[in-house]
DNA sequence: TCCCTAATGCGACGGATGTTGCGTTAGGAT
DNA sequence: ATCCTAACGCAACATCCGTCGCATTAGGGA
């Protein structure tokens, strides 16, 4: 992450071009997909030199790095529907709508994260953070007396989501709601 | 794919190059990497020039579509243990057995996919024929009485495979073969 | 208000990557 | 054995990408 909000001198100017920037790159990769996603095009439509990008943001996936921490709601929590099976549900919804939005910013941060191993990090963190966040809904579930307690909160999520993201991300083929929520459901019956 | 065996010449020079450079080509993946390979690299280490390279090949991953071509085993199918939970074990064990292998081809191409719109095909391609082919644990399943017959191979196979790959390509984190079994069993069990 | 300097703008440079035109080699047909 | 030409080697060229030194601007402290 850049951090440019905490530097040494985070004035008027830094922080507008930052978010000039980070605005075209949102706009170039609406309007390109990740491929036509290069410094130069940023630079042209931010107005901000080829220069400073390099300087502050490396590369193009450091670029989607930022965009990917700007974008990051901190106060993120799953929802509570009341029952295992729903919260899945609705997880898995999350994560479907944000692999089947175009341009998908999620999409255009995994392309990113096979070229640079800065990306790769910071999508790893990303992820690590969401699925610790995401284990509240097991938490939830041995408090209901829905589940034993030894069950293994990762290993679950794994199970309930890792089918979106290999059939829409890797294997490249549409995938419905429906199926979505087919896949949270074998997850939370796997462990009754 | 390029189909030299089949070309217009496949005389002995032709081939014997692609031979050299798909050898190299593995070689230099296995001491650098995906990163570090690299058109010029592989040239060097094959003798054969730059231009041929570019010509037949076009780019890293046009090479590394075409090594996973060649590696495609034509008369591959899945190991028949009698039972679905045993196969689909068997299926997980050779998944996890090529994600972790080092070097990775399969990780390789992977990344390769996220660069150009050929090998993301090829990939897309081979994928399919794979899950195509596995799908046969499920027939011989049904055949055994083991399953009705209305059960979605392709869901089945995402239930049990999905986990590895999110586990191991996307989240870059580690996970056991024991983990691996354990997903194969909660796919057989989500169709009992 | 004035000054200091971090941040940006700017042009030139260098390296890596990919392309093109042409000469050379070798496989396969006659 | 001879010829034809696909495939390859070669070198020069074009382009893109990232870097560097220096000039300029503007934010924030004294």
């Amino acid at each position: 992450m850049i951090d440019a909000g905490r530097a040494s001198r985070p004035g008027g100017r830094t922080a507008r071009v930052r978010s000039e920037v980070l605005a075209a790159v949102e706009s170039e990769l609406a309007e390109h997909g990740y491929d036509g996603l290069t410094i130069d095009a940023v630079a042209a439509r931010s107005g901000v030199h080829r220069t400073t990008l390099y300087r502050r943001w490396k590369s193009v996936p450091g670029l989607l790095v930022d965009l990917l921490g700007a974008g990051a709601d901190d106060a993120w929590e799953p929802a509570d529907t009341g029952s295992l099976e729903g919260d899945l549900i609705e997880v898995n919804r999350e994560v479907h709508a944000a692999l089947t939005a175009r341009p998908s910013v999620t999409q255009a941060v995994i392309a990113a994260s096979f070229r640079t191993a800065e990306a790769a990090e910071a999508l790893t963190r990303f992820w690590e953070d969401r699925y610790a966040r995401t284990a509240v809904v097991v938490r939830r579930a041995v408090e209901r007396g829905e589940l034993a307690a030894e069950v293994d909160a990762h290993q679950l999520l794994l199970t309930a989501t890792a089918p979106l993201y290999h059939q829409l991300v890797l294997l490249r083929q549409p995938m419905t709601r429906a199926e979505a929520d087919h896949h949270a459901r074998v997850a939370a019956a796997s462990v009754r």
